[in-house]
DNA sequence: CATTAATATGAGTATATACACCTATTTAGA
DNA sequence: TCTAAATAGGTGTATATACTCATATTAATG
């Protein structure tokens, strides 16, 4: 059993040094579309779930509102996304382009080459048991 | 079992999003400190490895050597680490400061009480698991 | 209805991260 | 020894992250 208070054994130094690796390997994968991980994955939270609202995905990806402020603005500029008033005069909902469905269905193989990989090095158990921890993770800790 | 090639079982995204979530418990715990996590990270390293290169640093944290670079600065113009020549000339020793010791020690309570709370929250077994997942991503991802 | 609350968003600032490119120094090899 | 390769480090640039503060609009309330 781990000693929480070894420094070794820090929650968020360990976590934030396995982002770094993991991030690594994803974003290297998905090089030749064009996407850094981060925007894959902003990508396709769009493209599922229509037009959004920021303060609406911030939410949805435990994520500060200005940040995804900063997160989409070369997605934008690469015409990916574009934003259009909301109903609400204070609102705007982003919403994906043909471009950015074209993108990302260019991605989509590459971040399934990268989960494949994942998998692969850790082992399908141990991916599983990684993924179920992470989750309650954000689940236990995020709403503090 | 989780299946790899649905979106919300992306490794990358759901480690990205986890390691948001604790590192604001972190840095909002340190905070008092005038550290953040991060930061507090490196002086520990510091603090307990004595004078090192950047890039034994870098191998260490598993992190890039230029991103260290400007990790660095803000702890510097702090006055909590120094950088002095090494034994070579092309290379640069940093360590820790008095200043620095000090505000670790002050800090380092408020580091226990984040790893306090996250096993609380997380209960002894999860956060064990977790901690065993985090260490062997970054064994078997790391160094691909 | 006028004022206050709440909501939605953006800008300024600072740190975290890393790639590509550059310089300086040392070491290895011809 | 002279030169090429390896090593150590930094800068420019771009993205990722979030806090504080400011603005605009809507909803609530007296």
């Amino acid at each position: 059993m781990a000693k929480p208070m070894d420094v070794k054994n820090c929650t968020n130094f360990n976590l934030r040094k396995a982002a770094r690796v993991v991030t690594h390997l994803y974003d290297e994968t998905l090089k030749p579309s064009g996407l850094r991980s981060t925007q894959y994955s902003l990508l396709t939270v769009l493209s599922l779930g229509g037009a959004e609202t920021i303060s609406n995905l911030a939410h949805k990806l435990v994520m500060d509102r200005t940040t995804l402020t900063r997160n989409l603005k070369p997605l934008q500029l690469q015409g990916w996304i574009k934003r259009v008033p909301g109903e609400d005069r204070r609102t705007r909902v982003w919403t994906i382009t043909a471009q950015g469905r074209k993108v990302l269905a260019q991605a989509l193989p590459l971040w399934q080459k990268a989960q494949k990989d994942t998998v692969s090095l850790l082992g399908k158990e141990r991916w599983n048991g990684l993924l179920d921890h992470l989750k309650l993770t954000v689940q236990k800790v995020g709403l503090g």
